[in-house]
DNA sequence: CAGGAATATTCTTTCATTGGAATATACAAG
DNA sequence: CTTGTATATTCCAATGAAAGAATATTCCTG
């Protein structure tokens, strides 16, 4: 998860991951769409494979890049226990289970 | 957004968001239960803040950290276009999309 | 198998981050 | 207003990440 999160903490990568959302880039695109020098694309993909936010194909000599579900996937259930903080389902959630606790209170009474 | 990641991209800032889930704590016992030194508590927590990860209440002397929403909703929102890589009910919707432009193809040959 | 194209690796320098130790600040109690 | 408690801040050393330049590797083409 740390590793995750540290792949995200760069610009460039962040850039990366977004403009992968356009479909699956080799790297030479991907270097000159982000202005970005060859080597520091493939060193910034690399650990964002590692980190499992993309995956790459070869392609004769290129190297095809898309983004990778697992890394993403694994942020977002990351958050998972988060989520009441914000979300307005688990407050609902919270009322009928006090609701439960407040019958359950009852039913000991009679 | 950057910031962020970055800020979970550390183990101990990791431990402490994920010890605030318990409630509220105050700085000596987050830096107690995760073995901190208390100055390496206060730094990460201060981290954190800017990050609107944690938020902080004063009570007399002490300083009482809770989760912040805002940080984690802001991972949330970011998440949002990359949900339908693994998520079904985009895939599901996708095909409804793909059959509506079908029928759409169909109308033109009538 | 020589040449060229696409990508990866290595090396170096620079800059930011982390932890530890010591110290400073804020506040409550007496 | 002094003392004790809780937290923040500063300074320093060590470690790690990022960019740039140069070079190496891989694979297609002829």
């Amino acid at each position: 998860m740390i590793e995750t999160f540290a792949a995200l903490s760069d610009p460039n990568r962040l850039r990366i991951v977004s403009l992968l959302r356009e479909g699956p880039q080799p790297v030479g695109t991907i270097a000159e769409r982000l202005s970005l020098n060859q080597p520091q694309a493939s060193k910034h993909l690399i650990v964002l494979k590692k980190a499992r936010l993309v995956e790459v194909e070869a392609r004769a000599q290129q190297r095809l890049y898309r983004l990778d579900p697992a890394g993403l996937m694994a942020v977002h259930e990351w958050l998972e226990p988060y989520r009441r903080l914000w979300d307005a389902r688990f407050t609902q959630m919270d009322e009928v289970i006090a609701q439960m606790v407040r019958e359950e209170t009852q039913d000991r009474k009679e």
